[in-house]
DNA sequence: AGTATGCAAATAAGG
DNA sequence: GCCTTATTTGCATAC
């Protein structure tokens, strides 16, 4: 499934499954011949988080775009979601396997059961009202000429929630859950107001106005340099967890805020956490079935 | 030149 | 103040 491979950054079904060994030395050794396992369908597909973004059924992607299970944009054509099509062989469940992750299998499945009828409200949000808007709101930034990048570094420069040219991007796709897009819309409207007032009075600088009321803005995504990351590594393979003592030599070594370097720990346990459950996941209901 | 997207940094909420 | 878990969002870069 090469067109499946380049969607995803991992699939699950053809992780090589070696209990207790699953670090990368095993891959050379050999292995025991009993432990391979085949390529699996149905397949999930996950991000680097682990979460599962969608289901593989033979060639049929079936998408999940959040754990709400709300997909605020259309399906795409070319990928047809047929869930009862070949039904998913379920492991029967034991406590072992993880709550949440057994809770998603079966939120697929009623998904597959909803294709069609397209909820036009969630946790209170009008979905159709986000959608016209999202609509209209690209048919209004193109009309004055502007890219998604200046609408974002707009955004960034005037009071008010900042939102790069990706959020832009995703809001207009409606790639965004609808607990995002109802938090960006009236940002966004409020914007779009402001800088279509100025084009009607003929002002040059569209984009150069101060927004909503002052909020505190998001913190500037930090980029680690490879050395740097390759440091902070070396001390996650030592201690996961540590002191404050030592978070804040670190962070001096390094010279990153000591707050940037106490998350880049946390991210990097919840990361390391998230693939121990999904390889749990991955055994518990796939292994007994298909070896 | 713009837009779309993968990975992971930052944030929210509950202890 | 720190933790975990879930989630949002942006940098970098692919398309």
């Amino acid at each position: 499934l090469p067109a499946v491979s380049a969607l995803a950054p991992l699939i699950i079904g053809t992780i090589p499954l070696i209990p207790n060994s699953a670090g990368p030395s095993s891959q050379s050794g050999g292995g025991n011949p009993a432990l391979q396992v085949q390529p699996i369908t149905p397949q999930l597909l996950t991000n680097a988080q682990g979460q599962i973004i969608a289901t593989v059924i033979g060639n049929q992607i079936l998408p999940v775009i959040n754990t709400q299970g709300i997909t605020l944009s259309p399906i795409k054509p070319g990928q047809p979601c047929i869930v009862s099509a070949q039904p998913a062989p379920h492991a029967p469940q034991t406590e072992s396997t993880p709550p949440g992750l057994f809770l998603l299998l079966h939120l697929l499945l009623f998904l597959g059961s909803q294709r069609g009828t397209a909820p036009s409200e969630v946790d209170g949000v009008n979905l159709e009202e986000i959608r016209e808007f999202a609509k209209a709101f690209k048919i209004r930034r193109l009309s004055l000429g502007l890219t998604q990048t200046q609408v974002g570094q707009a955004l960034s420069a005037a009071e008010g929630p900042a939102y790069s040219q990706s959020a832009i991007c995703r809001f207009e796709k409606l790639d965004i859950t609808p607990k995002s897009a109802q938090k960006i819309k009236p940002v966004l409207e409020r914007w779009m107001a402001e800088a279509e007032a100025r084009h009607r009075s003929g002002m040059q600088n569209l984009t150069e106005f101060i927004g909503s009321e002052p909020s505190k803005k998001r913190k500037r995504r930090t980029s680690f340099t490879p050395q740097a990351l390759e440091i902070l590594n070396s001390h996650f393979e030592k201690n996961t967890h540590p002191s404050g003592q030592e978070m804040t030599e670190i962070a001096e070594k390094l010279n990153y805020d000591r707050e940037v370097v106490r998350v880049w720990f946390c991210n990097k346990r919840q990361a390391l956490k998230n693939t121990i459950k999904l390889t749990v996941y991955i055994c518990t209901t796939f292994t007994g079935i298909y070896q």
